[in-house]
DNA sequence: CCAAAAGTGTTTTCGCTACACCCATGA
DNA sequence: TCATGGGTGTAGCGAAAACACTTTTGG
């Protein structure tokens, strides 16, 4: 019999950084994504929801499907590994022996609104920028891999700035996190060009202070035209 | 414990239309997408292209995942009519009282080359025309709805032209299947001159005769510079 | 006062749109 | 011969790319 699990990719944006929310499992000493089992009267969605709510705190969060792993390979290519550090430890060992089949779904969360809490088997839980190269539970490098490829291909129809951002933000923090997402560069006055002929954003009063240049204007998103404009997908190519 | 199943959304282009291969049910005479279940040691992605297989009789066919349906309902939303249906029948009746959870695949093949082969629970395997509005088992036309869908936001990251048509096609058929996929028409100068600027179609020296009138040049796909534009998506919103 | 970041504007180029004319074919 | 579909070309417009100058800020 298969089992189904989620594994989800919760991503924040700080310090000008793409991070992921990872565990640190206690006895492994790698990094995992969250993940667990689907309930009996549970929709996948629900069950994504409620992991991503035990490690954040958060409810209600945005949350696609990209991908299923089914590879009956993948919970084993860190077996070796695993039966070494595991034993002797509270999860039973042959546990990991079963074939996983995963349904990897992607989050986007306001960064600093997430209260990241370890579960049961973990020791910590950590925001790890994309740039760390952390060694990682069975297959879940790649599972990230994916998640960035999928983000990347819906940037233009999935609510990527609006979930990501904290409600208040400037027009390079939104600049940068779309070329974190591209993973290549964009010429800053063509940018705010295109973004503001979107109609989606209001330009406010206030600028950010304390930064050490000139203080950038904040702006954040018009709910109501934002969530009309992605219906059609904002359209161009970045 | 949750069952694992695969529906298969496979689309054939012809006659100006694209259609879907469908299952017709002997006991519920309704329509079915071929579907089946994981095997132990296979992968979804094999699994889909095994079940694919035993209809058309083609192998290596180009396929993907597009949607995981989970929703504990689901398996019941056509419970009162299969109930009624199936009373006596084959299959057990408590069979489908079970809680399904289906991945979703869409296929895309070259129609002409597709032998369609019923199975057990079928009596034919029909070609049916997205315009034919036909009674269909369990959530199986939302199935298909999501996979237009999908296929219409990947129009330009999937080689939908290349796997649909036969090698050799004119170019009103290729934009035919544009406008079946997008849902509406497209200027016919227009669609010409943005296809030959991706120079991804080799012109042939033959034409295509028979029809009623000017005989429309044949085009292939450039293989080579075909994968390479895709690698990036054709650029442009149709 | 100066380096670095941010605000703003102009020119040019390219692609998309909208349209018109001619040609070939089988009925 | 003619209706229909198919091949080909062009003018105009708007969005995107390329690019420069000025302003603000903290150090």
């Amino acid at each position: 019999m298969n089992h189904i699990s989620i594994d989800c990719v919760i991503f924040g944006f700080n310090n000008n950084e793409l991070k992921v929310l990872l565990l640190h499992l206690k006895y492994s000493k790698e990094y995992s994504l969250p993940g667990g089992f689907l309930k009996y009267d549970e929709t996948l969605e629900q069950a994504a929801q409620r992991i991503v709510r035990e490690r954040t705190g958060l409810d209600k969060l945005f949350l696609k499907q990209f991908k299923v792993f089914s590879d009956p390979e993948r919970s084993k290519s860190n077996k070796a590994i695993l039966d070494a550090d595991m034993a002797g430890s509270k999860p039973d060992k042959t546990f990991f022996d079963k074939r996983f089949i995963s349904v990897g779904f992607y989050s986007l969360v306001d960064f600093r609104k997430v209260k990241p809490t370890p579960d049961l088997f973990s020791d910590r839980c950590d925001w790890v920028s994309l740039n760390e190269d952390v060694s990682m539970l069975l297959d879940h490098k790649q599972i990230i891999q994916e998640a960035i490829s999928t983000l990347r291909l819906q940037l233009n129809q999935q609510p990527i700035g609006l979930k990501l951002l904290p409600r208040k933000f400037t027009m390079p923090e939104l600049q940068t996190l779309y070329e974190t997402i591209l993973g290549r560069d964009l010429d800053r006055r063509n940018f705010q060009r295109k973004m503001l002929n979107y109609n989606i954003l209001d330009k406010l009063k206030e600028r950010k202070t304390g930064g050490a240049h000139k203080s950038p204007y904040l702006y954040s998103f018009n709910m109501e035209r934002y969530q009309k404009a992605l219906e059609d997908g904002l359209s161009g190519i970045w």
